[in-house]
DNA sequence: AGGAATAAGTGATCAGGGTCACACGTTTGC
DNA sequence: GCAAACGTGTGACCCTGATCACTTATTCCT
């Protein structure tokens, strides 16, 4: 499929470039569609090319040495991942798989370098997103620390809820409706346990006592709504057990 | 204290720069030491210059919400801190504090912003560095999702032996003597417990079975000698229990 | 529409590892 | 030079959360 010019200005990052620069980028590029479960970047290989996400939902995921799932971020539409190439030409650390259906733009590496040489800011706005890794790699860390588990869980929440898991990214994880805040497309039970290193089971086990206690509240699939912002807060801080 | 365009070509990412460039960032840098424990970077703070360590050892830590204390990095001499801020302006996300005494020289951030300007290496430096960074903790994460906890130590054990833990960086770490490996100033047992979520006992107990089986020796404080690399490659990918 | 995969809820069991309580040697600092 | 702080070694206890084994919605195919 052909990519377009306006396509690429779809992405925040690519927007600021002239046009010109728009189409020879373009031309370069590859779309490319990937099931639920498709792998968009394999963990080890040395990738040749940025994926700018035009729609779907992609996670990136490694591999614990005795097999075991661990996600590590999403990456939503407008937003990219495969970046670290850019930097050290180095192996794509970790895998990323679609979560859904997905529409994935490639741009190959070469491609990008020779427009970071007339235009820095590329670069900068590449250097940004590194450093928002780092950061949100930074909490995400500091949550495998917590000793008690529902702490884990409602901090987990928490992030998610204030967007705090990637700044400037996934707007759409808030909807503050009159009051009550939402997540919409919550990970699920087994995606939040693989996050936090814990068991499906076990996180089960706190949605139902943060349920029951009225402090989430499912709205459908893909719909989490907070009811008790504050509450959870507490929780995600420890000044309250659950 | 003085810096001096010497000083500052000890460093390999200040290095490449044109002798006059550094005596202008030498002018506006400055030296500060600090005593073991001392705080080189405070987590939250907006800090406004880049930490290039010329003697000592410094640790990035981070502090959970219940107060533990949790290891993330080392920097090691000619290797610096407190780049995040260059790329996205937001504040120091962890704290870095001296393991031993430390010589720190500070660069502001808004001397090292002109200076990139006419030398985007310098900008590549940064952003190699943050690469790195990005793949470690990676690398460091997946290690928390191990379910085992001598699979996790001995993992750990192989990250500093092999220098895993940052590429192009701590070569001091690898003392090849013919035929056995070291790991001088190895982690505290504290220390490896803080950076795996494990209790300082735990890793004492594992250390005692690694230590009676001859797998590792101590060599006098500051030196762990590696008897057995491959048993403990093979305990570190979870092909033999312990 | 209907069967298959996927997600979620739940109880019983049990072992791994955290916590506490010490002892002991070695640095460090005054 | 001595006390305090630190790093380490070990046993006993017990609690939390993993695991297993199901059942019960949902959602996805075709």
């Amino acid at each position: 499929m052909l990519v377009t010019p306006e396509l690429l200005s779809a992405f925040p990052s690519l927007k600021p470039l002239p046009a010109q620069t728009l189409s020879q980028l373009a031309q370069q590029a590859a779309v490319k569609r990937f099931a639920r479960r498709g792998v968009v970047l394999s963990a080890g290989e040395q990738e040749d090319a940025i994926c700018f996400l035009f729609e779907g939902r992609l996670q990136g995921v490694d591999f614990t040495i005795d097999g075991r799932e661990v996600g590590l971020y999403f990456v939503e539409p407008g937003d990219f991942c495969g970046e670290l190439g850019m930097f050290d030409n180095g192996p794509q650390p970790e895998h990323v798989i679609a979560l859904t259906a997905a529409m994935v733009v490639f741009i190959p590496l070469h491609v990008l370098r020779e427009v970071t040489l007339e235009h820095p800011a590329l670069l900068q706005a590449l250097g940004k997103r590194l450093a928002s890794r780092v950061r949100q790699m930074t909490r995400q860390r500091s949550l495998l620390g917590l000793p008690n588990i529902s702490q884990r869980v409602c901090c987990q929440l928490w992030f998610l809820l204030a967007g705090h898991a990637d700044p400037g990214n996934s707007p759409e994880h808030k909807a503050p409706g009159p009051g009550e805040v939402a997540i919409v497309n919550p990970p699920t039970h087994m995606e939040i346990a693989i996050m936090l290193s814990l068991s499906r089971e076990s996180v089960s086990r706190v949605f139902q006592v943060l349920q029951t206690r009225k402090i989430v509240k499912r709205d459908g699939p893909g719909k989490l709504v907070i009811l008790d912002t504050p509450c959870l807060q507490r929780l995600a801080e420890g000044k309250e057990e659950l």
